[in-house]
DNA sequence: AATTGACATCCAACTATTTGGTTGGTTTGG
DNA sequence: CCAAACCAACCAAATAGTTGGATGTCAATT
């Protein structure tokens, strides 16, 4: 029922994908490229996901499930998850490039596979929630939102910030992981000052 | 020496090229579409910019020259700014989208074209550095950025705004903007607490 | 004032190449 | 022997970039 492994076969194309697409997005991507970084024939691209499209909608797909487990975990120390957060990018760039030509493909509206109830970041919300003080509702999901955002701010937007800066975000790393821990930290210092 | 106005063929293909280009990155970007757009012919965009890449460079140039003059200048209120960079933003998302290009494309390097000392922002920092209390230093400066990265953040990100919230970041614009203003506060207030 | 030469602007049509997608046949495991 | 997996070769459409000639503008010349 199924021979020649063709498990396999979709897994090895969609790790090239997710790097080819990572690099250069859904219209620089090839799927020639795909193929041979994968070590497999271009049609089977299309036996297995149908189109270029639907192959990085599933690569997409696959990498969320994957970032859900690989993102750190936030436990007392906000900035130090924060801090965590930012270096796991700064390591392995690829989600959050995945994440903006996503956003830049499908614009404000949402992902065709997008499913609201999804919600990998669910237990991200408690935890940083009750870290706080607060209930774990919409103002403590915008919250998570913003970390992340501060988190990845510098490594989405590196020229931004060397404009900024007049540093190279990547040769200065330290001082701005040290920066963006302390935005973290002034944030979770406001909110937890709110409670009283 | 100048027949026939090709400035104003100039401009028209560089208003063209940056709308096409906000919408489709460099990859997506269609030369056609673009002369189409700006109703000159196709050839007009190599007679006077050589190239596709050369014209995505003098879009950004361009349009990073404009964004120093219509970016909301900071005054003692800084969540008030945050919240007008917010909805300038919000309004016309054109410039977050080609920053996000022009990131993507160009990746971790500085683009060909950066020059270290066209700081457009250095009123920008000076001006939040005197509010704050503090010298428009490199500190100064990864403060402004984080600052524009809140506001940035849920435009530049909606799928993620939507999967954290469950809202539509557009539709939910004024308590997204609220939360923005909140966060930006926050980072005031910590750096003021700070100087004491 | 009219003519003309020089030159820059502009365009329709063309080209070489790339690219997403297809087809027809071959291999492999059950 | 059958169905699914696989592949080499192929195709039509799209696309960045080019070419050769036409058209408009200015300035020098008559």
């Amino acid at each position: 029922m199924v021979p020649r492994d063709a498990s396999a076969t979709r897994r090895k194309l969609l790790e090239a994908a997710r790097d080819e697409f990572a690099e250069h997005g859904i219209s620089g991507g090839r799927i020639d490229r795909i193929a041979e970084r994968a070590g497999v024939n271009k049609e089977r691209v299309y036996g297995h996901f149908g189109s270029k499209e639907e192959l990085f909608k599933a690569v997409l797909i696959r990498v969320k499930n994957e970032q859900a487990v690989s993102l750190p975990t936030p436990g007392e120390d906000i900035g130090g998850w924060v801090g965590r957060v930012y270096d796991s990018h700064m390591d392995d760039p690829t989600m959050i490039r995945l994440m903006m030509w996503e956003s830049l493909h499908y614009g404000g509206d949402p992902a065709p596979y997008e499913e609201p109830e999804a919600d990998h970041y669910a237990d991200k919300i408690i935890a940083v929630a009750r870290t706080l003080g607060i209930e774990p509702d919409d103002r403590a999901a915008r919250i998570v939102m913003s970390l992340l955002g501060v988190a990845a701010w510098p490594i989405a937007m590196p020229q931004t910030a060397r404009m900024l800066t007049g540093r190279d975000p990547y040769t200065d790393r330290e001082s701005t992981r040290e920066h963006v821990v302390r935005m973290a930290n002034a944030i979770a210092q406001d909110i937890r000052r709110q409670q009283e």
